[in-house]
This record gives C-alpha cells, sequence and structure tokens, in this order.
DNA sequence: ATGAAAGCGCTAACAG
DNA sequence: CTGTTAGCGCTTTCAT
C-alpha cells in the first residue's frame, strides 16, 4: 500500500481508503490509486487488515464429513449466501468425533472468524466454553435445543423419528428393523423411532447397526443381516439415510423380495436420487438449502448487531410419500 | 501472550517461544506458562502470527462444486494430509465459472495463503497471473498439461475418452450416444471418445447435453431425449459420470429395454454406488484419494523447499467393466 | 534460557 | 479530502 501511495503520490492511508470505501477519496485521485494498483498487480493484504480492525470476514464451519451430501449441500447454500456478503468459509471436518470437534474449534478460534457454524447441539463442555468465551457468533445447524450456545437452526431428531413410527403404523406394518449409521443424530432418531413404534402398537424394532459411513454397500449388508441373522422376513426398514435405503431395496430386488409387498422401505433425507430410483424411496424430506439460507440470515442479523430474533429456529421436516412403503 | 506471560512470571516473547517451540524453553517456565495458558483461556492469534512470520498456514482451494463426490472426496484426502501437517483450508466453489474463479482467486491470495490447490489447467491469463506474481506453490489437480502453473497431478481426459471409444468398438458397438454435463472437461473426453469412435469406424455419436448439475433425473431426462428425439434405439451410451449413466439405465428399466442386451452403457468415476446397482455400472475408475493424497505430498516437498520432483503427474484412469456394458 | 525491541501491513482516530 | 500517528498481537533478531 505504501508503494502504491507512493507511485500515486498519495499517503498509504489514502490508499486504504480508496479501497475500503472510494466515496471517501477524490475521484481524481481513486483514478491516480487505482492505476497505481493496476501497475503494481497490488493484492490487499487481509491479513494485516483483520489484525488491525478486528475484523476478518471470515466465517468458520465445522461438518461432520465434506463428502455427505446432507452437510454439502447445507454448506454450499450457506457459503453462498455468505459470500455474497463478503465473508468467506474456512471449513473442516469433524468425522463425527467430539474430541476432533473440540481441536478443530480452538484452531478455527486462533484465526479469530468474524463467526462460526458447527454441526449439531451436542459439543464437549471444553467446546462451549471457549466457544462462549470467543464472543463471536455461534450458529448449530441440523438439529435444535433448548439451550444453544448461541442460536440453532434445524429439526428435532426425535420428533422425526416419532412420526417415522407414527407413519408406518397407520400402514399397518408391526414389525420393523432399523438400519443406521454411526451418527449420533440418525441413533437418536432410531431410538425415537423404536419407541413409538411400540408405544404404537408394534413389536420391537430389530436393530442393525452400520459402522463407518453410510453407503449403498453398507445398506444391502445391513438387510442381509435382518434377513439371515435377525430372521426378519416381512415388514417396515427405516433406514438413518437414502444412501443405505437404496441400498435395502438393491438387495431386496436381488433377492427377489417385493418393495414394497414384502418389504417395506422408508429412507431419510431425501436425496436427488431418492424420487428416481425404482420404487422411488419414501422418505423424510428436510430443506437443506433452505436451512443453508437461514443459518446466514440468521447469522447476518447477528453480525451487524441487529435483533437476534428467536434463538431457536425450527425448520420440521416432512414424511414423503413414494413408492418404497 | 503479554497477560499470559505476566501472570507466569515471563515475558511475552518466551510466551511466544513456549508456544511454538517448547524445547527452547526451561522445563519450569513452560509449566508456569502452560498453567496462565489454562487459567486465562488464551487462544494464540494465528492472525497476528501469520502477518509477523508471513506463514499463515492455510492452504486456499478452489474446487467447481463442493456437492459434487468427485471434488468433495478429492478434498478430502487433500485436507486429511495437510491437516496432519499443520495447515488448514479455505476451500471455495467456482461453480464451473471462469470469471468467479478468477475472482475467488484474487480473494484468497489475499489471506496470504502459504499454497493454493486449483481444479483443472484452465485458467483465465489474469489469474495465471496473479498467481505467478504471488510466489506461492500452486497445484492443479484433476486435469494435466504441458504447461502447469507449477505443478499438476491428474490425468488425461482426452486419453480417457479415447480408451472408452476402443472400448466399446471392441464390444462390437457401433452406435454411440454421449450423455455430457456441462463440464469443460466432461466435453472433453466426449469430444475424444467421439472422434476415436468415429476412425474406429463406428458412426458418428448422437450429443446429449445436459444442462445444470449432473444427477440421476438429468440422465433420465438425457435417455428419452436421445431416445425419442433422435430415435436411438440399440448402442452404447457414455455418460460423464456415473450419476447420469445411473439415470440412463434406470429409464431404461422403466421402459424395457433391456442393459447391457439393447443399450450397454458406460460412466465416469467409478463412484461408490456404481458397483452396487443393477447391473453394476462399467465405468472409469480414477483414484480420487490417492490424487488428494499426491497432491498433498507433492505440495508439502515444495512448501519445504525440496526438489519439487516432476511438475506433471500423470496418475491414469482404469476402464472397470461389470455388467451394464 | 530469557528479555528488549523492531517490525509485519494494515485500520482508525485525530488533525488540519 | 488527505496526512500523521498509534497500535493490532504476534515473530524474530540481537543482547545478555
Amino acid at each position: 500500500m505504501t508503494t502504491v501511495g507512493r507511485i500515486a503520490g498519495v499517503s498509504q492511508a489514502t490508499v486504504s481508503r480508496a479501497l475500503s470505501d472510494p466515496s471517501r477519496v477524490s475521484p481524481e485521485t481513486l483514478e491516480k490509486i487505482r492505476q497505481a494498483i493496476r501497475a503494481t498487480g497490488f493484492v490487499p493484504n487481509a491479513v494485516a487488515g483483520a489484525l488491525a480492525s478486528s475484523r476478518s470476514n471470515l466465517i468458520t464451519a465445522l461438518v461432520p464429513s465434506i463428502t455427505n451430501i446432507v452437510y454439502s449441500s447445507l454448506i454450499q447454500s450457506f457459503s453462498r449466501v455468505m459470500r455474497e456478503w463478503g465473508y468467506q468459509i474456512l471449513l473442516s471436518e469433524t468425522g463425527f468425533d467430539a474430541e476432533e470437534e473440540e481441536a478443530l474449534i480452538a484452531a478455527h478460534l486462533s484465526r479469530r472468524p468474524d463467526a462460526m457454524l458447527l454441526t449439531g447441539t451436542r459439543h464437549s463442555p471444553q467446546a462451549r466454553k471457549m466457544l462462549i468465551g470467543s464472543g463471536i457468533p455461534v450458529v448449530e445447524v441440523w438439529d435444535i435445543t433448548d439451550t444453544p450456545i448461541d442460536f440453532c437452526v434445524g429439526f428435532s431428531h426425535v420428533e422425526a423419528g416419532r412420526a417415522v413410527a407414527r407413519f408406518v403404523r397407520e400402514l399397518g406394518h408391526d414389525r420393523a428393523v432399523t438400519v443406521t449409521a454411526n451418527d449420533e443424530r440418525a441413533r437418536r432418531r432410531r431410538d425415537a423411532f423404536a419407541e413409538s413404534f411400540v408405544q404404537a402398537g408394534g413389536t420391537t424394532p430389530v436393530a442393525v447397526d452400520c459402522p463407518g459411513a453410510a453407503s449403498l454397500a453398507a445398506g444391502r449388508a445391513a438387510l442381509v443381516e435382518a434377513l439371515e441373522v435377525h430372521g426378519f422376513g416381512r415388514g417396515v426398514v427405516f433406514c438413518s439415510s437414502d444412501l443405505l435405503a437404496h441400498g435395502v431395496v438393491s438387495e431386496a430386488q436381488v433377492r427377489g423380495i417385493a418393495v414394497p409387498g414384502d418389504l417395506a422401505v422408508v429412507g431419510f433425507g431425501d436425496q436427488d436420487f431418492a424420487a428416481m430410483v425404482e420404487p422411488p424411496l419414501t422418505t423424510v424430506r428436510v430443506d437443506r438449502a433452505e436451512l443453508g439460507r437461514r443459518a446466514a440470515t440468521a447469522l447476518r442479523a447477528r453480525l451487524e448487531g441487529n435483533d437476534p430474533g428467536e434463538t431457536v429456529i425450527d425448520l420440521g421436516y416432512r414424511i414423503i410419500r413414494r413408492g418404497s412403503a
């Protein structure tokens, strides 16, 4: 900036003004500065800017996995909005691990972000302490709680699990198996499903857990386990994701088991392919793009010091009935 | 740091040393400092650190889309390695748009990253200029070129397209349709495929282009177009992604068209589900995890000032024959 | 092994 | 509208 200023014949501070608020500089000066910038190929140093102003224009975000479309699409819509407002996003993966999350929160906080986005509402006490201590706005997404660190936007996994249980009971199923990936929120849905299913007169569901990430292969393996280990013949399969549900359907088809005739299948997430496979998947829809946008707009209000409004934004879910159940 | 130092009874500089290299501080002092840090909840300011040291421990990355598994899995393996070495990743999406990419490169450069990862090898002249001017290591992935900005790791899309053409000709197909998403690299594969297919004695392929992102729905629509608009009845369909191929297969099944009997289908990417759907997809496999790792290790060598080694790392591709062709 | 001091490249008063 | 000046919180010599 000093160099640019010298070439343009003004002080370094004037160059700073020209860049941050062109209207505070005379048109002629501005033009000279612009030329000097072009001539030198000057790229402003945001690091120095952040240190001096204690505003980084950086938002950091933590998700369990970036290859999981549920989280990546949420971050995509969130990022697009924040980027329009001049923020950049530093993104990391926790791998569904609370310890890793805590370490990452500390690492992210050291970059002095203007705000932070977290997936889920369950964090270590130490993590909460650091976050609160940092004083920055924090938005927790993809779940809700009465006690957010700052505010949250999501839906109730317990409610969703219960709703699916009532839905399949009304369809007449009294036997069920749950296929669940290694995700705390998925387990909460499963438990709520099981409890409500029994309360509504069903038998206790068989629980099949998938190690590792959800995948079509895991779904196929889960159905094999339900069939061969648990002797599950007919009823409903509630999967923690559409990917798993698709795997269950594929395995059933290969084995000549009719869906939904013999086996009804319910997924979760309403991913793109859910409506397009055969039979189309009955699933639970959460508007992830809207969720990302709401998180962004609410965060912006907080960043601009406006009235925070409600601190628990429940976007709900919707059961979409298609061919598989 | 000053506060921590005062509490520990040492100077601020000693606290800095304790944090960056504990061995340069006596064990007793170190312990006192550790206690002071715990007592105050001190979180180091990486912004100030970066300004003072001109090392940010930040790598920025640009991908066309974070919701596309091809790119997100690549970034995932890249990030994991870089994170182990103490780097964080600032990630943005270009949306397959060169102008957007240029703007993002400038924005990213202002954060003074230690290195940058770019998807593809085609960038605007201005982008190249900024990158070279910045003097930082730049790795271009998912494509190769003889003239990388710095170095690249990927494979030849032209070679891959040609290889598929030879492969399906050997299978005996002389009619083909290409289903291509809106991606410059996919178009390059398509063109190479078409040229080689004709050279090898096939008829000129019918080209169906999908607007927007690849999806199962787009694949289904593409087959409808091939069938109804172009009167394509039998032959091979070369899709620019497995998602599209899956859509083509689904639509064929709904219409009672036999795969691979009437229609052979070839995908691209070998995504998780490719081997798991019915029939399993014949596709082109590129080891994305390995690609991310190689990009990371090569970058690290450059960051540590070691011999850059080869500047064009070709990881190749492999045609995986399964049931669909 | 530790302290003192000089920046890193900006922003933000404060003057004029 | 523009220049001067004092930091922002660290790292990095240079001494001791």
